[in-house]
RNA sequence: GGGCGCUUAGCUCAGUUGGUAGAGCAACUCUUUUACACAGAGAAGGUCAGGGGUUCGAAUCCCUUAGCGCCCACCA
């Protein structure tokens, strides 16, 4: 008999749930359960997601990619696990929980910090939770019993080891430098999180005694701690190594002048105001001279007390006037109106930052960057696609120190402490009076950059022996250098081993015109309502044919809807396949006929492809290769010839059919199965297998 | 200022090491034949951005031009 579901079109609601609970009711997803041909371990990461809203576009691409991945090597008799996680995403959190704020009419600034770390995490919890319902009706076959948080204590404590190894090795200090400002958010950011756009401003040739000097921020001249000019420019020999005294706005100026190379004598007049607190390069110049350094902008943007009469105005406002009295003062020589340029921006609220001075920590990271720099020269690692291999090695070998202090509450609580003078690095108050504890956060990609070793429990664990280092990670590329250069850098500094050897990079999903997908444009679209309206199965499949690693993915119902349709087509080939096989005798009993042994080698040919395609990470190829030969040669051609085939009388040639297609089905559900794993399942249940087990665990053909 | 990617059928995109151009969707014609009308059969549609070169042969390799997009960059 065959099952009335399939006298009626294949509805994935009705299926879907109902099979993520077989799977995980089996213990499957979780490697030790494994049957005991699965022994080499076969290990993905997750990228956890940021616990801080709904899955997205991209978060469904990076699930149905590793889904896959792990499925497949899991039927390979791979002892599998894909681990997952969650991420408290400190500055991105706080970001989404400030804007919650504002609209409640409150504001972090004020508030005690414990209350507030106390309401985000109650807020990212509930998220989590969400989030892993979500992963869950995307078919996710994660081992939810080793899920991380990165917050979890032994994240952090390995975390703390990190840095505290790192401050061993003299890898990690304390120091003052200019750092990138955000006035809204009041923190730091490292040079990743800004972004820079470029304008059109006046640039001010201001007199300065007897130099005339060009800027586009007269503001900060109060923050003037000397002049400088190329040691060889002929028109200032006999100025260097002076001071020079004349009469500013707010009273009289005695500035030295200085040579240094970093004066472009072409530029302006080839004199240059070094204002150390608020430009990253005078900063420079400074610590070469032992310049003092004189801060005028505070941490809103606006001019602070040594500003004499324009204390208090911000940084814009400021500037218009400033311009204003130089003229009247007859101080401003010329204005070039339009000068282009470009400018520091915060990447979340795109204000100008400001450069500050400030004691932050500090990681020294060219001698992190260049054990990795060599593996990849070695091809120790694999890039999909391969020109990341490029962009790696360049981002690698200019790398700089990166800032890891923020100041924000949601965040892993960098383990310092002061006194006076003396600064200690631990998690525990050190003997004596007097220490205050450092109030800084990290860097969430401190900690994310630490998450293979730190997620599977390193350094003891035998999950770490196990399952380090992973196979492959998978995950966008327009995160290359925050996360995946940190996670190698890391991985190879604590653990001696790099923690992956093969990174795939999918591409951004964007809407169908091309566009990316932004609340503001009104183009999101959310991959679970996607999956409620088609199926998962239809959804993953549109993710993943006409999907290759680094390139751009758009994503749109018309294409989910033509998967939905081929869910539709398997469901009906399986009708046909049970209404007339039925009372099929097994293969081992049945020899083919000449027409259905082509048939069989024809099928072979498809599981080579597959296979191959998988194996060489171009899920894309297989994936339509499989489509196609379902739809159009197994539907199309085949069920078509089998029709006369079977209503006729020649029973060997009637049996030899009803055993092909039922090994044909049966291939292409396991051959299926990692891209929509659903309905394979589902069908599996329904059809005759010998020793049948869940087709999750069932063995990907040869 | 460097670097990278893209440009293939109306739309979205494939095309693995060079061997007579592919898929899905849309549009067209025919067909309700007991797997499926969430279907089938058939036809149509491209000088593979332009130009040059290597080769017996190039969408595929090299050079070049144009358009689009992205990343990196401390010049006031």
């Amino acid at each position: 008999m065959v099952p009335e579901k399939f006298l009626k079109p294949y509805t994935p609601r009705d299926v879907e749930p109902k099979i993520y609970q077989v799977w995980e009711k089996s213990g499957f997803f979780n490697p030790d359960n494994l049957p005991r041909r699965h022994t080499d371990p076969y290990t993905i990461i997750m990228p956890p997601p940021n616990a801080n809203g709904s899955l997205h576009a991209g978060h469904a691409v990076f699930v149905t990619i590793e889904d896959l991945l792990i499925r497949y090597q899991r039927m390979r008799g791979k002892k599998a696990l894909w681990l997952p996680g969650a991420d408290h995403a400190g500055f991105e959190t706080q970001v989404v929980y400030e804007k919650k704020l504002e609209k409640e009419g409150r504001t972090r600034f004020g508030m005690d910090p414990e209350k507030l770390r106390a309401e985000i995490m109650e807020f990212t919890l509930a998220n989590k939770s969400f989030m892993e319902g979500q992963l869950r009706q995307l078919g996710a076959s994660c081992d939810w019993s080793r899920e991380k948080f990165t917050l979890d204590d032994d994240v952090i404590d390995t975390v703390y080891d990190t840095f505290e190894k790192l401050h061993a090795d003299n890898l990690v200090y304390r120091g003052k430098r200019s750092v990138n400002w955000c006035t809204k958010h009041q923190t730091s950011l490292s040079e990743l999180e800004t972004s820079s756009e470029e304008r059109v401003d006046p640039l001010y040739y201001m007199k300065y005694g007897p130099f005339v000097l060009a800027t586009v921020r007269p503001e900060t001249k109060f923050g003037d701690t000397a002049l400088a000019v190329h040691p060889n420019d002929p028109r200032y020999q006999e100025w260097i190594g002076k001071e020079i005294k004349f009469e500013g706005l707010i009273g009289p100026v005695t500035l030295t002048v200085i040579a240094d190379e970093y004066v472009d004598p072409a530029f302006g007049t080839g004199v240059v105001k070094i204002t150390p607190a608020h430009d990253p390069n005078d900063f420079l110049v400074a610590l070469r001279h032992n310049l003092p350094i004189v801060e005028v902008v505070d941490q809103y943007g606006k001019l602070n007390e040594k500003c004499g009469k324009y204390a208090g105005l911000k940084v814009e406002e400021a500037r218009k006037i400033i311009a204003e009295d130089l003229e009247r003062a007859g101080l401003l020589e010329k204005i070039d109106p339009e000068y282009k340029h470009t400018v520091k921006t915060c990447y979340k609220c795109e204000r100008v930052l400001e450069p500050r001075v400030l004691p932050q920590w500090f990681v020294n990271m060219k001698s992190l960057a260049q054990p990795v720099i060599q593996a990849i020269e070695r091809d120790e690692i694999t890039f999909y696609p391969e020109h990341y291999k490029k962009i790696m090695l360049h981002w690698l070998t200019n790398i700089e120190d990166w800032n890891v202090s923020r100041q924000i509450v949601w965040g892993i609580p960098i383990p310092a402490w002061y006194r006076d003078d003396e600064v200690r690095v631990g998690k525990e108050k050190p003997e004596g009076d007097g220490w205050v504890r450092e109030t800084d956060t990290f860097d969430t990609w401190f900690s994310s950059g630490q998450w293979p070793f730190a997620a599977l429990g390193y350094p003891k664990s035998t999950d770490f022996k196990t399952f380090y280092p992973t196979q492959v990670m998978e995950t966008a590329g327009e995160i290359i250098f925050f996360w995946v250069a940190r996670m190698l850098m890391f991985g190879l500094y604590r653990t001696g081993t790099l923690p992956f050897t093969t990174v795939y990079l999918h591409g951004i999903v964007t809407a169908k015109d091309g566009q990316k997908m932004s609340k503001s444009r009104g183009n999101v679209v959310s991959p679970l309502e996607l999956s409620d309206k088609y199926g998962t199965d239809a959804l993953r499949m549109a993710l993943t044919i006409g999907n290759t690693p680094g390139t751009t993915t758009a994503l749109y119902e018309d294409k989910i809807k033509a998967y939905k349709l081929f869910a539709n087509k398997i469901w009906n080939i399986t009708r046909f396949v049970l209404e007339n096989c039925e009372e099929s005798p097994l293969e081992k009993d049945v020899s083919y006929t000449e027409t259905d042994t082509g048939r069989v080698q024809e099928l072979q040919n498809l599981i080579r492809e597959v296979t191959k395609n998988i194996d060489e990470y171009r899920f894309y190829m297989a994936g339509e290769k499989l489509y196609h030969y379902v739809w159009h040669t197994l539907a199309d051609d085949i069920i078509e010839e089998s029709k006369p085939l079977l209503q006729g009388n020649d029973l060997l040639a009637k049996n030899s059919r009803k055993a092909l297609l039922l090994e044909i089905l049966r291939t292409c559900l396991l051959l299926l199965h990692p891209f929509m794993p659903f309905i394979t399942e589902e069908i599996w249940e329904h059809i005759p297998v010998p020793d049948k087990k869940l087709l999750m665990i069932s063995s990907w053909p040869e």
